[in-house]
DNA sequence: AATTAGCCCAACCGCTGCACG
DNA sequence: GCGTGCAGCGGTTGGGCTAAT
């Protein structure tokens, strides 16, 4: 005997929710808050199951949900959160007021993933993406870096020294390559939005009290998870 | 004007994590 | 510790709309 269903199919309506349904659902939720969304549309006199409630709810009801496109400082914030957080996109969505995690995610998969793959940018690590032949000479050049650490290694056994400062140039290589990839992301992207990744400042162009304000956040935020 | 292709977004589905008995 | 039920989350889908042919 499996988990019972979260509604029972019979007789739930499903698809676009009507005008009616929407007002229904809000009239009940304003007078009585949303106590248990699994017992809320018996009581609101809905034929729709609690989780269709409670997304319609989150995603278009609620007063204060932001409609519209996202501005160019929210999406700067999105791709920031998304290279930090991944695709959690509830996280990513409650350091945007207003905007919700579906509404994010849409975005994310209709318009910010498809520029940065435009700026040669892979949309899942933040990372240029690079040619297979680039790739082969990066990793030419790693065994190469490698080889020489190991026989640096191997040929001056007797000193610990000299092993670790080789080895930490084998992987420097790595380092290396990781930061002139982010180097380039954030410069691309600076461009991108017209904002200064150094002093978290925008251009003339973007110079709005919204952008100055999600420029001040991103520093929070990046100054919270590089202290993590 | 009709058809097709692509885009966008609301909504659904299934899984996970958490609270509780 | 275990099972159950619920809310929440993220991936995916389907249908409406618009631009291109």
């Amino acid at each position: 005997m499996g988990r019972k269903p979260c509604c029972d199919k019979v007789g739930i309506k499903k698809g676009p929710w009507t005008a009616e349904e929407d007002k229904k659902l809000m009239n009940f939720i304003f007078t009585n808050g949303h106590c248990s969304w699994r017992s809320l549309p018996k009581l609101a006199g809905l034929l729709r199951c609690g989780k269709s409630c409670r997304l319609r709810w989150i995603n278009y009801l609620r007063p204060d949900v932001k409609r519209g496109v996202l501005s160019d400082s929210e999406e700067k914030l999105v791709i920031d959160l998304h290279a930090q957080l991944g695709n959690r996109w509830s996280k990513i969505a409650s350091h945007l007021p207003g905007r919700t995690d579906n509404e994010i995610k849409n975005h994310w998969n209709t318009h910010i993933k498809k520029k940065l793959e435009k700026m040669g940018i892979d949309p899942k690590t933040h990372k240029p993406i690079i040619s297979d032949s680039a790739a082969e000479k990066i990793n030419e050049d790693h065994d190469d870096n490698l080889k020489a650490s190991i026989n640096a290694s191997s040929s001056s056994s007797s000193s610990s020294s000299s092993s670790s400062s080789s080895s930490s140039s084998s992987s420097g290589i790595v380092d290396e390559i990781n930061l002139s990839c982010m180097d380039y992301f954030w410069e691309e992207l600076g461009d991108f939005i017209g904002l200064d990744f150094n002093t978290f400042s925008v251009d003339d162009e973007h110079e709005d009290h919204e952008s100055l304000s999600l420029a001040h956040e991103i520093n929070v935020i990046d100054h919270q998870l590089w202290n993590i």
